[in-house]
DNA sequence: GAGCAATATTTCAAATGTCAAAGGTTTACG
DNA sequence: CGTAAACCTTTGACATTTGAAATATTGCTC
């Protein structure tokens, strides 16, 4: 944080480097996960008192919408980040709530294919649209370059992260 | 996605702005939230299998960590971000555990104060240590004028979304 | 075609998470 | 004082989460 006043700028910066520097990553993680967990926090609060609906269901939903055929549950299971063991129970609760309708197709009975009835098209279109717009409030005084740029740079971080973990990777 | 080819600079920035640009929020909040998810499922693993502790576990040390002289039950909720409810539980965890330890000051017989102890301080520390090493390596890839710089765009991001929160407000 | 590996989902135990209501304590006010 | 308001934590009901073990089905191999 304090710069020495008889220091050039390039020495300046290998300074910073080699000292401040080390826990860049370790701040920017804690400022990512609570900036995270702020907005998680919000949608979460308005899908519940608006729409009377989980993160988790709606997060599920936004992947069936999407695949108007239906997905198998492990696909589901991969594109929501979430395990096998989770999604049956989330499906489970979404079903009985009629939003979502499960059938095992003739040629592989191992499989379940889970679908949004119409019940569920609705009531994902309305949250989506909402959702939208709750995004743009937020970020409403982020400039729209930053916006595009953060998009860029996080995804850089995401690559990285993919090439440097232990077990399974990702897309 | 497509450009026109007869539009200049200005004129394309302007129609992006117009059409395309109009999800960019919700793309970065998509992005946000994979990325993070990525990096604390690694996080987790790593925990789980090296130390034999869970997220939010170190997530709670960490905060007592920083403040030797304890922490009460509700600041502790509102630095890791989590419900009274949960703390309560996760507190009581810590404590049969013998990382934690309760005690109820004499001046105020509402409040209960939770600290490390000396197991829990050994611990931590070389969690911690571990932790911060883990985040070096996952972004690994990520040029360190980029992490600084999303670290800064980032606390943008959060306060914007802080100015617009339909609830409590926060840091 | 019997056995066995691979695949896909479910089940289970334990932990984390929210929200709302209930329990104590302290403070303030009449 | 004595009661009401404010404060802090716990409790309870329910949803989400993980990780590992159990189930069920398919496909392959000999």
């Amino acid at each position: 944080m304090a710069e020495s006043e008889s220091g050039t700028v390039d020495l300046e910066i290998i300074v910073q480097g080699a000292q401040e520097g080390k826990k860049q990553e370790l701040r920017l993680w804690l400022r990512m996960l609570s900036t995270t967990k702020l907005i998680s926090q919000e949608i979460r609060r308005r899908l519940r008192n608006e729409f009377g609906a989980t993160l988790p269901q709606f997060d599920l939903m936004a992947q069936l919408y999407r695949e108007r055929d239906g997905l198998r549950l492990g696909e589901l299971s991969k594109r929501t980040m979430v395990t096998n063991g989770n999604v049956t129970g989330l499906v489970e609760r979404l079903e009985t709530d009629g939003l979502v309708l499960r059938e095992t197709p003739d040629g592989d009975r191992r499989v379940t294919v889970a679908k949004l009835t119409n019940k569920g098209e609705e009531l994902f279109t309305a949250m989506a649209a909402a959702h939208e717009g709750w995004l743009r409030d937020m970020m409403a005084d982020v400039d729209p370059a930053i916006v595009a740029e953060l998009w860029k740079d996080i995804g850089g971080v995401k690559s990285s992260v993919n090439n440097h973990l232990s077990g399974a990777a990702f897309d």
